[in-house]
DNA sequence: AAGACGAAAGTGGTTGA
DNA sequence: TCAACAACTTTCGTCTT
């Protein structure tokens, strides 16, 4: 898309003084279009481009649905990228009359085909099967929108290195979503992604490290604290509870308690411990199943924190 | 009887020679 | 490539409430 200046109506506003702290000196951002003061931090966005779609209609004619200049957004999570086109589906001409017999059979045919080439490659093939398993996998597991989008992205990568061969499509859409998971910061266990999925945990893992490496995804080690939300919300544990497991956690790293350790393994020891502090006890089978960790973990962790921090019940 | 505890053996992954 | 190893799991017997 381009701007022209004139089309642009925008007022360019000369900054000479700061109105709040009268400093001259001004940062200047050119992709966000804002000048910072740096004395006192005051942003001037005289610029800001609208970034959002461009909606507004051409079409003389107001019964027509709007003409608006542009489609959907485009989106990873169709394999065409949602950029196809189609030709219409009725048999008129512009004028609204209906075409002879010979030209229907034409577009019939033109259509057809047209359909054809929307899937054009085995690559597409692929693409339109992962896509729509991810679909599936997602909304099983009650996954926003931005995470499928990042999943999809990833398993797009995944295809363009050829990570796909020999591996199963449903592997690498799994490992795809587990990753896009973490990146988000909405982790899963690779169990709860492979009880969904027909793949194993194992298979995912294998092939969530293999995606890892190929693409140079950095994904941080998840952080223990971003399980504990979820955890406690399957065992209806109140707010304080929550507040105080992410305050134990807190202290269990200050002094080194949780390196190298599995990070469920940490969230669900000091849920387990927080529930016991608050009085709202759960028994360690009840939190193990919440988590996915054994109550033997829960119960080592959980030694190591009330030794460590000085925690007696 | 249910839950907590701990020992012992097994599993899958990482690391370093 | 292989062995050592650390974390975690599984299993099972014992103790506590």
């Amino acid at each position: 898309m381009t701007f022209q200046n004139d089309e642009l109506n925008m007022e360019i506003i000369e900054i000479k003084q700061c109105s709040d702290c009268k400093s001259k000196e001004f940062e200047h951002n050119a992709r966000k279009g804002e000048d910072v003061c740096m004395d006192c931090g005051l942003v001037y966005s005289n610029m800001a481009i609208d970034e959002g779609p461009d909606w507004r209609s051409y079409e003389d004619t107001s019964q027509e649905q709007s003409g608006e200049r542009t489609g959907m957004p485009t989106t990873n999570l169709l394999h065409d990228k949602g950029l196809t086109t189609d030709i219409g589906w009725k048999n008129s001409d512009y004028a609204g009359s209906s075409l002879s017999s010979m030209n229907n059979k034409l577009f019939r045919r033109l259509r057809r085909q047209h359909q054809r080439t929307r899937i054009s490659s085995s690559t597409e093939r692929n693409l339109a099967v992962a896509l729509g398993e991810l679909q599936r996998l997602a909304a099983q597991m009650g996954l926003p929108r931005d995470v499928r989008e990042e999943a999809a992205y990833i398993y797009r990568k995944a295809v363009e290195k050829k990570l796909v061969r020999g591996r199963s499509i449903e592997g690498v859409v799994a490992a795809s979503l587990y990753a896009a998971c973490r990146m988000r910061k909405i982790p899963r266990t690779l169990d709860e992604v492979g009880e969904f999925s027909r793949t194993g945990r194992k298979e995912i893992g294998r092939t969530f490290r293999a995606i890892a490496k190929e693409l140079r995804i950095m994904v941080q080690p998840s952080n223990p604290k971003d399980y504990i939300d979820r955890f406690c919300s399957v065992l209806k544990l109140p707010r304080e509870v929550i507040t105080q497991a992410h305050d134990i956690i807190d202290k269990a790293e200050k002094i080194d308690l949780t390196a190298g350790r599995g990070p469920t393994g940490i969230a669900a020891a000091s849920v387990y411990l927080a529930s016991k502090m608050r009085g709202f006890e759960r028994t360690q089978k009840e939190v193990s199943d919440a988590a996915g960790v054994t109550e033997v973990t829960i119960r080592n962790r959980y030694k190591e924190m009330c030794k460590a921090l000085d925690i007696k019940l």
